[in-house]
DNA sequence: GCGAAACCGGACAAAACGGTATAGTATAGT
DNA sequence: ACTATACTATACCGTTTTGTCCGGTTTCGC
């Protein structure tokens, strides 16, 4: 079956663009890892580019929906939604495979605006917008355009953080600035 | 003259590794855009990461005391120092050299906690919330530590975000988000 | 069981990588 | 003028990089 190497070359690349960086991680590294021969990664993908693309993508998916499932079962009413994010982060960070988000590490690795990395990092950072505002509408806020964007800022500042610091408190704390933040509406 | 070659070398290895990268930088380029000979460099800089460490801290001083300075002379009172402080960090993202934060592109390629490279990026990081928090207690905020994290994780988000959309209103709407964290206290 | 598609492993290529060796030039200070 | 030092230019080393080619094997649908 194809789906079960490609699936595990996606995964395993995943895992090691995030924990050494993408430039860093070779083409024969991934494959080494994930047991699959050089010539199905490139029957599969065509290029290195490809496959982080694929990565990318996978992976934008599955987290957007897993912050957004995780903060909607942590949340007691929506209007705990925004604040409840925040435990969901902190979940996150704690976890063994935190290593910052995928995505900033390639909006750094491929600075370059039109580089197709870099266009993914931005799209999912959209997406993870968009859903910070739909916390927002549905927790009542006067200005949710403002107030998510916002949030968001606070969220990019807690796990860069995170990463840098190590900091277990570092969501929490961050936490209260977002508590402090949608007191004042 | 040493002093010439070495600071040219440092100067070019710097901005080539915050326009493209770490290890995408290969030391030829960089050699052949300062108009050094390679082993000029490896007499100064016994290797590749010792040129990177070198450049990360000419950075951490130059960047630290501009925006202590730039910072002190924006704002009126001390009481206005920590909003002053996004009015610097909007000058910083207007700029054409401005490709993100270097130590968190750093710490982004070097993931590992005891790289010297990341530790060189945590180091800075630590200067740069002293800094916010000496402006915190000028400021007279009642709990200096906790409105400089507060402040520090938006000023970090701000840099992330700046970098990843080339947005130009980042340090505006971070700097209403710090407007209401003070307001708080 | 048969044919096709997927997969394997290893050899191979061409370029780029960090780093070294060497031989020779420019430029100071004394 | 002499000498120590800084610097240059080029060739080279071994390794690693992405990516290709190929002959043989496994696996799957029918």
């Amino acid at each position: 079956m194809s789906l079960k190497k490609k699936d595990r070359l996606v995964d395993t690349a995943l895992r090691l663009f995030c924990r050494y960086g993408y430039r860093a991680t070779g083409i024969e590294t991934i494959l080494t890892e994930a047991g699959v021969a050089k010539m199905t990664m490139y029957n599969h993908f065509g290029s290195k580019e490809a496959l982080i693309l694929a990565a990318l993508e996978k992976r934008d998916e599955e987290h957007i929906a897993w912050l957004a499932s995780e903060t909607q079962t942590r949340a007691g009413a929506p209007e705990d939604g925004l604040l409840a994010l925040f435990d969901t982060l902190d979940a996150w960070f704690a976890g063994d495979e935190f290593h910052g988000c995928p995505f900033l590490k390639a909006s750094g690795e491929f600075d370059d605006h039109d580089d197709p990395v870099h266009r993914a990092a931005l799209a999912h950072k959209g997406r993870l917008l968009a859903l910070i505002r739909e916390l927002a509408e549905a927790a009542g806020a006067p200005d949710p355009a403002r107030t998510a964007g916002e949030i968001y800022m606070l969220v990019e500042g807690a796990t860069v953080v995170a990463q840098l610091t190590g900091d277990r408190s570092t969501a929490a704390r961050a936490k209260q600035a977002a508590e402090v933040l949608l007191a004042a509406g």
